[in-house]
DNA sequence: AGTCATATGTGTACACTGTACGCATCTATG
DNA sequence: CATAGATGCGTACAGTGTACACATATGACT
């Protein structure tokens, strides 16, 4: 279909020129189209930025699925080293996916709201596997998968702000904050004590 | 100075428009003033919006300045509420403080990166504080602020994206996701819960 | 006072954006 | 072959950021 092929087009001009950088017409002379066809495909240039979304989240699907450890845990740390392989080697296309360039105006269906994402489906599905061996306690799977998530993607949105001073410490911070992350989740609920 | 001026008017622009609708035209127009005149005062749009940044991030470090309470846990605590309030009754504002509509070029200052803005050295300190009390055992203050402000801009990146199937979903889930990474980070006397 | 450098504001112009509209051309079905 | 729908295109327009050259205001120094 046109569609895929404008898609395909879409996401060189992605890769070279960032989300700010992607232009309808651009998009269209790479796809040998004029830029007016776009629109018998995509109702809006907004439209088009939400499928690239949807291709970006799926890329990550794939990456996540190719996810190959057997233990949970492991599964879990790897899915963490990937994600930061993803930031950092697509950072475009991890804008797409994840930081769209402003809210758009976009409604999730309810049934692909955070944490029914067909991505954060296979997130629970591990952490529920951890689970009946005795880790994370009673925490909902949800919960745990969401902090990982968005503790994630806040560091990674730092860094691609710049505010840290370099990459190495940008890894290392990361690194230290989903690790201890992880395992705060690994014990029996604790109460604090005022 | 002028650049008040024009500062104030892009504050309310961004208010009433957002991000996506904020135009140096239409800030010129606020601030009576011709569409190149704003580029005697700020080189480009893009300085335009880091001075609202800036702007955003000091009315940030007010609302965390007047936080009242004593205790440093509380005070924590109050920060986290305050994020959320902020998050939700000024979303420009955040936006243009945390969420800036794409990686700007911008390089801060190392004295200005992550964990050295005055609001994270607040944080620091109270962070500090409380480990003179005998909590958050060893773990450096900044990796424990760092976390916060992460899963805390990471939550209300994911909300802003319509990602939360309604707002007192997100609520639930920001509150508990904060309280269990603050209490995560805090060895003080644990007690197991009943 | 008058002069003059500097700071500040403006009007016009340009290249580029998203996209409305109407027309042309393909494609598939009768 | 005819015809209807899907797909593509050329033109046009309003809105964007901003370069450039010119006008005016300001204030310092004679």
């Amino acid at each position: 279909m046109t569609r895929d092929t404008i898609l395909a087009a879409a996401r060189t001009v992605l890769d070279r020129e960032g989300v700010l950088g992607l232009t309808v017409r651009k998009v269209a002379a790479r796809a040998k189209l004029s830029p007016m066809a776009m629109y018998r495909h995509f109702v809006d240039k907004s439209a088009l930025l939400d499928a690239l979304m949807d291709d970006g989240l799926a890329t990550w699907g794939k990456i996540v699925s190719s996810i190959s450890a057997q233990d949970p845990i492991a599964w879990l740390e790897e899915l963490i080293e990937a994600y930061l392989d993803f930031a950092l080697t697509k950072p475009h296309r991890f804008d797409a996916a994840f930081m769209l360039p402003a809210p758009s105006a976009r409604q999730f269906p309810d049934d692909f709201a955070v944490g029914r994402s067909p991505v954060m489906a296979m997130i629970i599905l591990r952490i529920d596997q951890a689970k009946s061996s005795g880790w994370f306690g009673d925490k909902p799977a949800l919960d745990v998968a969401l902090s990982l998530a968005a503790l994630a993607q806040g560091l990674v949105s730092m860094h691609r702000a710049n505010r840290f001073s370099n990459e190495a410490q940008f890894k290392t911070i990361y690194r230290t904050a989903l690790r201890h992350c992880l395992e705060s989740y690994s014990v029996r609920p604790l109460r604090r004590e005022r």
